[in-house]
DNA sequence: CGTCTGATTGAACTGATTCAACGGATGTGG
DNA sequence: CCACATCCGTTGAATCAGTTCAATCAGACG
């Protein structure tokens, strides 16, 4: 933990130790929190600052008109919301607080100006938002073509790996603020029906999920049973340039 | 039409006389075809260059070690691959041509030639990809919560109303050269479903589809069917700087 | 012609939904 | 501190949207 925190970034570009503290200026200046399931961004507001996730989950969403709810990702420490959205007029989707979450503003300038002081940083955020697409693509598949068990099973994978790229991992178990009802809205199912197949994960040892804490007794396995394949993560992008 | 088309990303923003030139120039570089059906990009493969497609439909897809395959994106004249993907050294999914296409292959180099000659035309590929990514987040969307007449009816309208972005349109009809097994891996259905809800379609005077020709009689109702909202396609963000 | 791809149909089946109810935990206001 | 409401997880039973399997048909193509 250098400032706050383990950027995300810092996982797509070697940062040097002048780079770091720029990143942290930029970073301190505006900390904010969130309560829990209040929303951070609402669709349609004009986009005003770049957020970076310092601590806590929050998810990004669509709402229908009738009430139905996609979440459309899920945002871990260390994420950055895109960092040009102020490109675009309004936003088309929504950012909720899943826990606490305490975050950063960046405003479009200062981004630039971190964009202008440092190639590397630049070169982070190009590869975060890259991968962000990809992931997005992941998520469309998984609602697509997996059944209820890989959805699941996929979305815990994933959860698993992009927290312990950040260090948010303690052996096998991670933190899993979500409800069953958060679950259904990321895999296009009933709660009713997550929770029968959680229970059945559960009986076949797959996962364990206590109090909000993840546990996934081998991941290999988890990964085979809904052919996990880590590559759309990108981690091969990795620091090297 | 201007050069060899209009631009997707024209739509994104202004560009001068020059600024059109410079693009015509860099795109008539290297014009490549592929033959219907088969692979412009597979998974696995390192980024070697920017496409643009100039003439056909093509698609990105992602396939399952089983077989199963979700296609993520339908690429339409105009649009671009992502500009930066050489940023990441592998493909996490594939672009198959579904018609013939016609595309320019354009070097990374020469995308950082255009983007340092012309902040117009960086921003208008800016924001080009952050559409890309609304779109997607529209798709899981799509394929997460609306029963299989809204997806399909959803799908119609983002097509038509993106190829009338780029004067692909006749009226109410336009091209539509997908097969029920495209329409079923793009919405997560079976071909055969695909078929029954077509049919519905039609019965309604929805949509009518013979000879790859789609025709929507009153796109309004067709919207109204599946509560389309086309803010995620980000109009309102045009050729205003 | 035969072969292949894509569209169509029928009938049986099933994964997931819907509806409804209940229990435990947590929080809140009087 | 009790009474009440709310959120979240759990369960059962009936239902249904979409799948699966299998067969047929039309058009395109070498």
């Amino acid at each position: 933990m250098g400032g706050l925190l383990r950027y995300q970034i810092e996982a797509f570009a070697s940062f040097s130790q002048a780079e770091c503290e720029l990143l942290d200026a930029v970073v301190r200046k505006n900390v904010t929190v969130a309560r829990p399931r209040r929303d951070i961004v609402r669709e349609g507001d004009t986009p005003r600052s770049v957020d970076v996730i310092l601590d806590g989950w929050a998810c990004r969403y669509k709402q229908l008109r009738d009430g139905r709810r996609q979440i459309v990702a899920f945002l871990i420490p260390g994420d950055v919301t895109d960092a040009d959205v102020h490109l675009l007029r309004k936003m088309d989707h929504s950012i909720g607080a899943i826990t606490r979450v305490q975050y950063a503003q960046i405003a479009p300038v200062d981004i630039e100006t971190l964009v202008n002081a440092s190639p590397q940083i630049a070169l982070a955020l190009r590869r975060h938002e890259l991968v962000n697409a990809s992931v997005q693509r992941e998520w469309t598949t998984n609602v697509g073509q997996r059944c209820a068990i890989e959805r699941i099973a996929h979305l815990c994978c994933e959860l698993f790996v992009r927290l312990r790229m950040v260090d948010l991992t303690e052996g096998q178990t991670c933190d899993f603020p979500l409800t069953q009802y958060d679950l259904a809205d990321a895999t296009g199912l009933t709660s009713v029906h997550v929770n029968r197949t959680l229970q059945d994960l559960r009986r076949q040892n797959a996962i364990k999920l206590i109090d909000k804490k993840l546990t996934i007794p081998e991941l290999d396995s988890l990964m085979a049973m809904c052919a996990f394949n880590a590559n759309y993560l990108h981690y091969d992008s990795q620091t090297g340039s």
